[in-house]
DNA sequence: TAAATGCGTGCAAACGTATGCAAGGAGTCT
DNA sequence: AGACTCCTTGCATACGTTTGCACGCATTTA
């Protein structure tokens, strides 16, 4: 029972001004320098802090951002959660994290609470059933960003690594690197992120009149991956080169690979993964893979986020961020590339 | 702009009742049967969702609850985090998160920032700063549970796996082993956690009459795991068992003996780790480990901070909840145990 | 039959802030 | 010097809900 709350009207009352007067310095708008002076002496005696919930309920808009979030067991996704928190923290913003869900239901209470509680906008991050919902919240009013997802149709913002340019820069290097079968293990074939990659690679070996062996859909699952490895890996004429969809089905490749084929990388077959997590660069795996700039990436979601938030007429935008391509041991390194 | 907000009042007008009896029926109060239907059907025509801000804003406690949070990269946290965020939801509750501060300045922060939204509750899940932290917010009346964190102080309730015995556990589990020359590379000697373990695994080797070959604070860091790797086996008398204190480290344990070291696991030298994250049982550690039963965890800590949050009254808990030990391939496994 | 009991309901006052409006004061221009 | 503009300030209201209070009505008890 330590302190009692204090209102912006306690504050008013000892520095001898209106209650107005306390809201308006609080929120920024003018207020003679005198004033100020004297509400934030008044304010920091009495320890008086802001109600962000009351402040929601008059301006219908709280300091909070629903992050909505699918899987948290591909590495990249705490990351960009711990990332994207405390950089929104940074700005006064706030994540309430929303698990997403798997069916139409679900959906549907989940845009409900997401309206429920004012959130100021909305960060999608790899979520499946992105085009209901982010429509209707969008619809709604609610600025919406999607993390790591693009999407061809309505006017909503995305930030994306460069993945058609990703993949076709993994084309060239798998190319240079002498292999002749060179197989796909895709993302998910619903998420732009899967498509894309896999349409810069394949046209990517087009440009060198070359094409897949094959071209598998992982569905970003470890399960999926590890089985589409044993088809690719077990006729008679098997890859020698896979690039998978993203670092977490990469791993699990390689563990098909080495643990359960007895299979040797990179000498009996390379592999290539999307995204650079940090258990890429640990030795158990040493993967090569295309990083995804995850800093950058979040700055830009951010700040998107934040401008269409400030300005609500701010067009969407559709941003791409290229990532290098990380040289390790997973993969034949081909003479003119260098570490 | 498609739907307009629609408030109690108009549900009230609506139902032909006073906007009060709406209120009552969302809020679970006592109303006739009557009353309750013409308000519920009124609601349902209009589409009618009660304002949990505005709610808040009345009572003083929203249905949010705070979670702190230190790292991300340590796969625990994150499915942690997941599990319980999906059980509050499922409670009506939903998860605020904030990165747990580093420095004294930034704790005043989140305790204000935590005080400020007026969560119901806070879940601390691994935080160094715990003592501070908790003590505030439990004095200002929030319930709050600290997730895998113990403490021996005042009445705050935690959630652990069984630490002590786990040590212990492991302790006989390497003897049993044969080891002769057994290593501990301890979790944060300023956690709970991590000394637990600790006391338990060396009680455990004197039970036997053994001392272990070494103790070194790896700070649930992997890079000073690496090197008290390197310090304990690079000596002309290396240990042949390193019991590590949780899995995180313990995969750069591997990396480090296997990658630069050369040697092998568990050939030279049996590992062991604590938490069985997924990564434990992929093919690429294949690592023995006290399993941390997540889920009952996770349920523990729900039941118990939703137990203090609906009668407040209610005496703090501190639960311990037994894990198996997992049975892989990085330690050899003595005779009499079994997968 | 009168009094006592109980539940269901409406009224109105909160909760803590933002903001339109009108009034006051200082400063500028003609 | 007067009129005009601009900035500051206080008053009052609104946001959407919960809840204490009092009242009405139906039911029970003596």
């Amino acid at each position: 029972m330590s302190e009692r709350k204090v209102t912006s009207l306690d504050v008013a009352r000892r520095a001898g001004v209106s209650q107005s007067a306390v809201s308006r310095v609080f929120s920024g708008a003018s207020a003679s320098p005198k004033t100020i002076s004297k509400v934030r002496k008044a304010a920091e005696h009495l320890g008086y802090r802001p109600n962000p919930l009351a402040r929601a309920m008059i301006t219908g808009k709280s300091k909070i951002i629903g992050l909505v979030v699918a899987y948290l067991d591909n590495q990249f996704y705490p990351l960009a959660l711990e990332r994207l928190s405390n950089s929104l923290q940074d700005h006064g913003y706030h994540v309430l994290v929303f698990m997403a869900p798997n069916d139409q239901e679900a959906v549907e209470k989940v845009v409900h609470d997401l309206m429920d509680y004012q959130v100021a906008g909305i960060i999608t991050a790899s979520v499946g059933m992105t085009n209901d919902l982010t429509q209707r919240c969008a619809n709604a009013g609610i600025p919406v960003v999607m993390f790591n997802r693009g999407q061809d149709g309505g006017g909503i913002s995305s930030v994306t690594s460069a993945n058609v340019a990703g993949g076709g820069r993994i084309a060239d290097f798998l190319v240079a690197g002498g292999h002749k079968r060179i197989a796909h293990i895709a993302g998910w074939e619903g998420s732009s992120t899967g498509r894309d990659r896999a349409r810069g690679f394949v046209d990517g070996l087009a440009a060198h009149d070359m094409e897949p062996m094959a071209v598998i859909d992982g569905y970003f699952d470890r399960e999926i991956a590890a089985q589409a490895t044993r088809d690719i890996m077990s006729g008679p004429r098997p890859a020698d080169a896979i690039f998978v969809g993203n670092d977490h089905m990469a791993f699990a490749v390689m563990d098909t690979l080495r643990g359960e084929m007895g299979l040797s990388v990179p000498d009996d077959v390379s592999v290539v993964g999307y995204d650079d997590v940090p258990l890429a660069a640990w030795a158990a795996y040493d993967l090569t893979t295309l990083r995804q700039p995850l800093n950058r990436m979040v700055e830009a979601t951010v700040d998107t986020l934040l401008g269409q938030i400030t300005d609500p007429e701010r067009p969407s935008q559709k941003i791409e961020i290229e990532g290098p391509l990380i040289l390790r041991a997973s993969a034949k390194i081909p003479k003119g590339y260098t570490k």
